[in-house]
DNA sequence: TCAAGATGATCAG
DNA sequence: TGATCCTCTTGAT
């Protein structure tokens, strides 16, 4: 269940378990048999992660395409290998570990062409060195859809995902239903750089960690707010809890078929 | 033991 | 906008 800052480790984990070896490569639970046929042997050259979404090249010009949706999951164990149980798509068996590849979106193998198409429809990652956040802005600033569901779609911003969204947009003291064409250049240029920040904590941590010592000042800090993804947050999945910051009540709302959370206090519409 | 929900995206209408 | 796919965890019974 990732967000960007996932996808960006789990590469980094793939690159460092199997780069530059042979892979064995099977699908227990047959789905993926056919395409996994023509990985089996190959080597793993490089992996990376663009957005919510993971690319495997192996030696034979086959990219394996990766999104691990809202339930998937790749997880890379250490030698002796163990039989799989339940729904493994594929599983890739290197020199010293395995990775088990379960109910993701996509699994398919595809061409550069097709890689291209895929990276030319992802709006800026704040991942990315190479990012533009200009081109998230056009497209934010141009909607008059509410800034939390643009600060969801892909196109506007590669990777950011249902906690990203609600923590930066309180950090941001933003209200979730500002239309996006309301988003003035300096306030996007304020969340373009917090979700750099965030997110390349995230790489370092693998957390999701919203409210930090560095961020906040001492009087607010209180007791542990561990929500179970495990990291510490504002608002996300707080609904009908007390805000930390001023202590009314968090709300929520389906909005796009996904949960949103708000603290209309701290969060004020303009 | 079982149903609901979840860090997501796509497709049909 | 709603239905659908995918798997696992959580919480209610």
């Amino acid at each position: 269940m990732p967000e960007g800052h996932t996808l960006y480790r789990l590469a980094a984990d793939l690159q460092r378990a199997f780069g530059g070896h042979a892979v064995v490569a099977k699908s227990p639970q047959g789905r993926f048999s056919e395409s996994a046929a023509l990985l089996d042997g190959r080597v793993l050259e490089s992996a990376e992660s663009a957005g919510k979404h993971l690319f495997l090249r192996f030696d034979n010009d086959l990219i394996l395409h990766v999104h691990l949706g809202l339930i998937g999951g790749f997880r890379i164990s250490s030698a002796p290998v163990e039989p799989p149980f339940g729904e493994v798509r594929l599983r890739l068996v290197g020199p010293s570990s395995y990775a088990d590849l379960r109910g993701a979106t996509r699994c398919e193998l595809i061409s550069d062409e097709k890689l291209d198409l895929v990276l030319t429809r992802l709006g800026p990652d704040p991942l990315r060195a190479d990012a533009d956040p200009d081109r998230g802005f056009a497209r934010m600033h141009r909607s008059g859809k509410s800034v939390g569901a643009l600060l969801m779609d892909q196109r506007v911003l590669a990777g950011v995902g249902n906690i990203f969204r609600a923590e930066s947009l309180f950090r941001a003291r933003l209200h979730p239903l500002t239309p996006g064409e309301r988003i003035t250049k300096r306030r996007w240029n304020a969340l373009w750089t917090d979700l750099v920040a965030l997110m390349a904590y995230g790489v370092q941590t693998g957390r999701i960690d919203t409210v930090r010592p560095e961020h906040e000042p001492e009087a607010m800090r209180r007791e542990p707010r561990v929500d179970r993804h495990g990291g510490e947050v504002y608002v996300y999945r707080r609904s009908g809890q007390p805000c930390h910051v001023c202590g009314s009540k968090v709300k929520t709302q389906l909005l796009e078929g996904r949960n949103l959370y708000w603290c209309s206090v701290c969060q004020r519409r303009r």
